[in-house]
DNA sequence: CTTCCCTTGTTACACTATTCACAATTGGCG
DNA sequence: CGCCAATTGTGAATAGTGTAACAAGGGAAG
């Protein structure tokens, strides 16, 4: 149970078997082993059971697991038992597309407003949303529960803006701009970047 | 020099590294120690050493590394000195943000052609590509030189598509589907999933 | 009720990754 | 020219992660 004891590896991958119980649970699956969610994503049964042993035992021997009872224990372990609020600071094409997309919503987390920190997109309308200017930030954290901001502004820019994210009380970051920032103990950030991801795969592409 | 010796992790980190060297050269530096890249990625000066020492002799002792050298070495041991073709799998709202996306080409990364599944998508216009049909795939690999795949389609497309990506010829595949693919050996697959970056981030905001 | 098969939770081990620490060298300066 | 401060590359030490293996227990079938 204590946080401070789980590797944060085993965290990255509390996601991912949440996701192959909500697939098998759409086959109709009830009761569920180790194996079975192992073959989903080409791991070892050892380590699904390895890393759910860190908070506690959920299975039976034997027999396997209770999907349903399983599915809400992780649900419960990651605090995705709650929905969460988080705010956009970027509405460029970037900042547009993540507030188009759908795949945030079901799963509980919502975004409530989006800021830019130039004037000119200030008032402008953007989804359902009216872009608000930076100053508003403390105001729409303390007022509308808002615990995550969402990162979508040039990579120049991007330092500034997580500190401004910071000093207002948010306290996790996911990061689309191309910088490893800087954020203070305690805050959590988590970078998406296409372009690493890429650059990283031709290392394996190259010369064959 | 040889890849199979090389630890993967090494490899994902070497575009970092590239990223703090362009950010330190716009600041006219030209020779850089491996302190200086640690603290704009924070990481210790070791790590940046030993990472570099799986590939070569790269610095001067006492002085660091050239930070030009470096960057056209390191560029080339991930095979960035040449342009990439990829090729997109579904064009609904991701893949049209993906397609609009400005980050891929500056480096080396070009979206050549883009495809869909479904009948009614297949010769609309998206951006300046006209939507083909996955069974143009073959001609496309072989005669536009793609080796990278984007897929951009509902999780339970994924699979298929991935499938027909590697029957094609594809080698690696920027996947931004929610799945775990499965794919053969020495294919390489990275995955672009903010829900999962989210879903791990809200342990660590819980209760507090 | 007993037997048999299955699967968990966990301990011990093997492997991987990171950090430390230092000899070897470099360049600058007096 | 010789000394000093700096910084590399690396082998050894430490820390962290993943895998294998198995005792313990559960359920089904006869």
């Amino acid at each position: 149970m204590q946080s401070s004891e789980v590797p944060e590896v085993v965290v990255l991958r509390l996601p991912l078997y949440i996701r192959a119980l909500l697939q098998l649970q759409r086959e109709g699956v009830e009761v569920v082993s180790s194996q079975q969610i192992g073959e989903r994503l080409h791991m070892t049964p050892a380590q699904i059971r390895k890393d759910l042993s860190y908070f506690g035992k959920f299975g039976k021997q034997g027999r396997g697991y209770c999907l349903r009872v399983l599915l809400d224990e992780l649900r419960y372990i990651l605090g995705l038992t709650e929905d969460w609020a988080a705010c956009l600071v970027g509405v460029g094409r970037l900042g547009r597309a993540i507030i188009n997309y759908t795949g945030f919503a079901p799963e509980g987390f919502t975004i409530v407003a989006a800021f830019d920190s130039s004037e000119d997109q200030v008032g402008n309308s953007v989804g359902e949303f009216t872009v608000r200017p930076m100053r508003e930030l403390a105001d729409v954290v303390n007022n509308m529960g808002v615990s995550i901001g969402i990162v979508a502004v040039p990579s120049e820019q991007a330092q500034t803006v997580i500190d401004q994210l910071v000093d207002n009380g948010i306290k996790g970051i996911l990061n689309y701009a191309p910088v490893a920032p800087y954020v203070p103990e305690g805050i959590v950030v988590r970078n998406i970047d296409p372009v690493l991801s890429l650059q990283s795969m031709t290392f394996y592409l190259k010369d064959r």
